[in-house]
DNA sequence: GCCAACGTTGGC
DNA sequence: GCCAACGTTGGC
């Protein structure tokens, strides 16, 4: 099991968005080193749903990853913004995750709050200039991030498994 | 392979 | 809207 962040801009795509919708496509990623740690998630990883260029700034909940090693079906699409002429479907080159909503904070975690809480080493999302929109994140971290969301109705346990 | 130009991200 | 950071492109 690993954790990640994800970030998107709420007026493109938000948390409320996926709460709706359930699931979703994590389309639309073009860097490479986000692709790769796209690559790399598994089925039942979490994700932090970070609302970026937005105010507030923060993290505004949870999803999981249900679906994995997905060709993003934008690359081939010419009326797609993120359609990529280089790309094939022998080839891919973008792959990325389904990912299904878990839950919303009851208020986001603020950029400023996780600025407190972590260094740019623990969380890369809080060092300025931080411009990768799929990161990895610590289990320590995860879980210190879940301590400090307001989640009194949940039980750590759904997330954490047995024992935590 | 270097690097200048350019485009995008994202906090403020 | 500004602009710093930084990834990508393309000429050489």
């Amino acid at each position: 099991m690993n954790y990640w962040l994800m970030k998107s801009e709420p007026e493109v795509y938000s948390i409320a968005d996926l709460q709706r919708e359930c699931e979703t496509i994590w389309d639309g990623v073009r860097n490479y080193q986000a692709r790769n740690y796209l690559r790399q998630m598994q089925l039942g990883d979490l994700a932090f749903f970070y609302h970026s260029n937005t105010n507030p700034l923060g993290i505004a909940g949870l999803m999981r990853v249900v679906k994995t090693g997905i060709a993003d079906p934008t690359q081939f699409d010419p009326n797609s913004i993120y359609y990529d002429p280089k790309s094939s479907i022998e080839s891919p080159r973008w792959q990325t995750v389904i990912v299904e909503f878990v839950e919303t904070f009851s208020s986001p975690i603020l950029l400023s709050t996780l600025r407190e809480k972590f260094s740019s080493e623990e969380l890369m999302v809080v060092r300025s200039g931080n411009r990768l929109s799929v990161l990895p994140i610590s289990e320590a971290v995860a879980k210190k991030i879940m301590a400090i969301a307001d989640r009194s109705a949940y039980d750590m346990s759904l997330f954490f498994g047995e024992g935590n």
